[in-house]
DNA sequence: GGGAAAATGAAAACGATTGTCAAAACGCGT
DNA sequence: ACGCGTTTTGACAATCGTTTTCATTTTCCC
């Protein structure tokens, strides 16, 4: 719809790993554009809502976000160190969730995964 | 150590799921204690620090703590309506996380897993 | 071009969490 | 029981990410 969202698309699109709306924001910044910050977060918003871009919660609270190339359920290995991640598929967790789930009884189970590890690179410095 | 620790330590204890600080505050106040929020915040950081509280945060960004039965690693199955969880065990996950995480050069790998469904009593209702 | 509707952004509001600092509680040797 | 140094506590202010407000600007459609 809006230029500011695709703006905002695509500067996820061209970073590496996860980066937070006050990341995307600086970076926008950075190369001129004069976009605002709530303007980054109102389209964050809009762009998860539709499932474009993966939002997690970092330990500290931070909302992070990436553009995935995948729209399909799917998790992330992520390094610790430059954040970038890996997309990542394990048939074995979800039969695993689904049946644990409603071996306690629960129903509309869901789950998050989340791997962390450092990368070879950032572990070769 | 100190008393209030203490008091926070049982709180959660005597409470079904995950509660956060907030929570937890507004129950030892309703119940005629004197703590300050400050001191509900310190004592469940101490309690989370020495691994007697799992800690994890809401998708609004809002931590919330459990008391577990084990220190050991283990992941949960939330309750989405009333927030009681279930500990979980699945060695599958262990494995296929570790696996996957060196498969792509990862060193140090962890993984973080929530289950989250509604549990028999809430879907009754 | 004109006007309603949607998008934008600066600034204020918000909510969770953390820092500050003086008062209170505690430990402990006497 | 009595100081006295150390630790803990809690009211309050500060911080930080995020959301809301609202007036202005842009977009869309006729």
């Amino acid at each position: 719809m809006s230029t500011r969202r695709e703006t905002v698309r695509q500067a996820l699109t061209g970073s590496t790993g996860f980066r937070s709306a006050q990341d995307l924001y600086a970076d926008l910044r950075a190369e001129g554009s004069k976009i605002g910050l709530t303007t980054v977060y109102r389209a964050l918003q809009a762009l998860s809502e539709t499932g474009e871009v993966d939002v997690l919660r970092t330990n500290e609270g931070e909302a992070v976000y990436r553009a995935c190339d995948t729209e399909q359920h799917h998790h992330h290995l992520v390094c610790r160190v430059c954040s970038t991640a890996v997309e990542i598929e394990g048939p074995a967790v979800e039969a695993w969730a689904t049946e644990v789930g409603t071996r306690y009884g629960f129903t509309g189970v869901t789950h998050t995964v989340e791997v962390f590890g450092t990368c070879a690179s950032c572990a070769s410095r």
